[in-house]
DNA sequence: TGTACATCAGTGAACGCGCGTTCACTGATGTAC
DNA sequence: TGTACATCAGTGAACGCGCGTTCACTGATGTAC
């Protein structure tokens, strides 16, 4: 029988070399991953990190996976944290939010500039990238079921070529969502392209000199979508 | 006398670098430009490109400077092609939209990552920074003061924290804005964080797979923006 | 209790590479007179 | 028309650097019997 391995030294290293490669994102921007100054870092030779990531891009890999898993995370306890549907909102976009100004090379890392000669694994990549607005769609259903979320006449009908687009991928990929209006998952995509600009504008530090207080900006921005489904 | 210089062929050797380390940043990432590189392609040796510019960095800031000029004169255009100023707004729309997804890279130098170890010069970047937005804002106020376009109620106020910090630098710093209600002002600034949000996500490739048609997804934001204001 | 063995994280030297930048220089071109 | 001169884009060699990756290896640790 072969010798136990110390699993718990093992796994240390592998979160101490993520750890590392994002901190030299931080520093050096997304493409600023170096094996060889992660060796520096860790008071190791360079060949020994391939005894945990054999190639550069599963440590990128790996680092995605983290990303939009810990994004995904954020928001599904922020969703956890309260019953109130509107709250549930609010705070799942304030998750949103400060997890990209708390992470803000990961959050780069989904939705920035792709790193040069780096390929994401499909199969790995692409449910994720899901994950984080599932459960804002979730809410969404809910509120809309239970009576208490309209759908305001300007967004009634939806354009026939993006409701044929959707339909032909939602429906049949995501049983959940059979009894989800169009209009539903029209309203939470924009909901999430307005939280995302007001987030990418100030991760890069060009909203803070508009506005001043993104705080009440981001929230007044929240509030008045939530109001206008009439979700109190 | 000194001999006359050929400027024209110098001025061109200008642009040829520029436009070269355009092609590195979208092969390689706003990171990925290389004056080695560049000098390869032009089928030069390296030290030459250091007759025009002696750094890296001044490379950086001449392509800086050309992407804040490309994004303003592309919108000023299309602001300048109708004097409808509902058409001038979605014109104008579409312009930085369409300017984004034609120069990813440009777009990503300006408001993505910071390219590691270049530091912008803030005196020329900062004034130059301001320039894609202000004919929006010009508009915005001459409808505005045409009695073209009114206030929704849920803007007529602005919180006070963001008024007083905006107060401090619009009017003595933009006297032409002198008569700008606080709320269009407002008002616009969210009207670029919502277009900069389906921009961002598009141009990295993750909206289209939501929505099939960014065109008209993008077209209803500006269009039901612009009917909220009553501006027809 | 002692010995032979398997495991495997980490070593150290080496590879070939591309990079930014410096330096003294060359050689074509145009100007002055 | 001819000659001496100034300009200056581009050359070629060299610098020191950090990179990813490979390879044969060492040496500590734990297991089997």
């Amino acid at each position: 029988m072969p010798r136990s391995v110390d699993n718990n030294a093992r796994q240390a290293s592998f979160e101490t070399i993520k750890a590392i490669a994002r901190q030299q994102m931080i520093e050096n921007g997304t493409a600023g991953i170096s094996l060889r100054g992660i060796a520096r870092e860790m008071n190791i030779t360079a060949p020994a990190i391939y005894n945990y990531y054999p190639r550069l891009d599963d440590l990128i890999t790996a680092l995605l996976v983290d990303a939009f898993n810990g994004l995904a995370d954020a928001i599904d306890k922020a969703i956890a944290s309260t019953s109130n549907q509107r709250d549930q909102m609010i705070r799942a976009s304030n998750a949103y939010r400060n997890w990209a100004n708390a992470n803000k090379s990961d959050f780069q890392l989904i939705y920035g500039n792709p790193i040069p000669n780096y390929e994401a694994p499909r199969e790995v990549t692409v449910p994720l990238a899901t994950r984080p607005l599932v459960s804002f769609y979730q809410v969404m259903m809910q509120a809309y079921q239970q009576g208490k979320l309209s759908i305001p006449p300007d967004y009634a009908s939806v354009p026939k070529n993006i409701e044929d687009f959707v339909a032909g991928f939602l429906y049949p990929q995501y049983p959940q969502t059979a009894e989800m209006p169009m209009s539903l998952y029209y309203l939470m995509t924009l909901l999430w392209t307005r939280i995302h600009g007001i987030v990418m504008l100030e991760i890069f530090g060009h909203l803070e000199p508009s506005v001043g207080d993104v705080d009440t900006f981001f929230s007044r921005e929240i509030a008045i979508f939530l109001d206008n489904l009439g979700l109190s």
